[in-house]
DNA sequence: CGGGTCCTAACA
DNA sequence: TGTTAGGACCCG
């Protein structure tokens, strides 16, 4: 009894220090405080309160563990769920700052969470060849100021099994306008998770029916919810809010953002969480009211695409490439994507020169333009038709 | 920005 | 010998 009464005690401070650590992206509800202690060490449970003797009798042999668990990480915060292989919500804070700087998501890799027990943890191969591809819930996009940060969005503690279009679609702009949103809001906080949503079957009952992938049977949801809250720089005004459930399948840019807006406490329900327990929810505002949740079109996706393989590319003959197909699918050229690469093709040009340089010696890579053409590749020579310019947008 | 598959080199 | 790490290449 006394044993456990210390432990209770320990425990106790535990979750409350873990409480206060994670408060900057949420307000806990009391029931989510229990999981907190599995946290790290799931094999010892603590028990955090001091047990009746009936509960302590028929535990006697071991207090169940595992479930939901709790994990903290630099960037975001969640829970996981050891029976689905998946979280059930995930939380982050986003600020203009926090979106600054040079992490890159090709030097992170897709691994199991550490903390995770392996035995509940989803696999890598659990996703290869299912048809689903891993979909984030903390985005690596929102980590730019830290790798280490953005690493950790990878861990499969964050990830579950999304369609592919609508991963890199509706889903990917969605998040990137919870990005852009930190462009009028001073803070943007963000839930996001899975949903398994019954449908009505033909004799009118209602069941909920869902994909399991790889050995693990990583539960696939058929719906992800996201809950987002914007603060102004403005103390006394209210919050923004907007709560969203959208189905895990391929949506095309027919589709806007506030066909899939539901009220808040309608999601919570659905979802089985309480968001947002520091709202004052009668002076709330209306997320799409106030900015009108509008998404990036079709043109804006594709020039942020190419700008990123342009970016990317390694040679000429690849940046040429891409440049070209830009044109077959008349993606309208902006200036910001004409520059690119026009540098990218000067870059380009003077290493391909410095690795030449046997044949200009006397050539510092100073006016590509004119240059002998001995100094290239043929098919290295930096132009742009004069008709490109011309065509030229924005 | 968000993902995938395939192949090869390096390794235990 | 089989398993990893990384790169090439592909998609929206």
């Amino acid at each position: 009894m006394r044993a456990t009464f210390l432990t209770g005690l320990v425990a106790g401070s535990l979750s409350t220090v873990g409480i206060i650590n994670i408060s900057k992206f949420w307000i806990l509800d009391e029931s989510i405080k229990h999981t907190i202690n599995s946290q790290n060490d799931p094999g010892q449970i603590q028990q955090e309160e001091v047990l009746g003797k009936v509960a302590q009798e028929v535990i006697s042999e071991g207090r169940p563990w595992g479930g939901r668990i709790m994990r903290t990480l630099q960037n975001h915060a969640l829970e996981y769920d050891c029976a689905t292989k998946i979280p059930i919500w995930v939380a982050e804070h986003l600020t203009a700052d926090s979106l600054k700087g040079d992490a890159n998501r090709s030097k992170s890799k897709f691994k199991m969470d550490p903390n995770i027990p392996e035995e509940f943890s989803s696999r890598n191969s659990d996703y290869y060849g299912s048809g689903w591809s891993r979909g984030h819930m903390s985005p690596a996009g929102d980590c730019k100021n830290s790798q280490a940060s953005m690493d950790e969005t990878f861990y499969l503690s964050n990830i579950l099994p999304q369609d592919h279009n609508n991963n890199g679609g509706f889903w990917n702009r969605l998040e990137i306008f919870c990005r852009d949103l930190t462009e009028r809001y001073r803070d943007v906080w963000i839930t996001s998770g899975p949903l398994f949503l019954p449908r009505v079957r033909d004799d009118g009952r209602k069941v909920v029916e869902y994909e399991v992938i790889g050995d693990n049977e990583v539960a696939v949801p058929t719906h992800l919810y996201k809950v987002v809250v914007g603060r102004s720089n403005k103390d006394a005004a209210p919050a923004a809010v907007g709560a969203f459930i959208v189905p895990n399948a391929p949506l095309d840019y027919s589709h806007h953002l506030t066909q899939f807006q539901v009220p808040l406490d309608q999601l919570e329900r659905k979802v089985g969480l309480k968001f947002c327990g520091k709202l004052n929810r009668k002076e709330t505002r209306d997320l799409c009211e106030e900015t009108g949740c509008n998404l990036l079109t079709k043109t804006q996706m594709d020039q942020m695409i190419f700008f990123s393989r342009l970016k990317k590319a390694k040679n000429i003959d690849k940046l040429n490439k891409i440049w070209k197909e830009i044109q077959e699918r008349d993606i309208p050229t902006d200036t910001k994507l004409l520059q690119l690469y026009q540098t990218r093709l000067t870059d380009l040009s003077t290493s391909g020169i410095e690795e030449r340089a046997d044949l200009c010696p006397e050539v510092k890579h100073k006016e590509i333009a004119n240059l002998p053409s001995t100094c290239y590749k043929k098919e290295a020579r930096p132009t742009i038709d004069a008709e490109l310019r011309a065509n030229v947008h924005g």
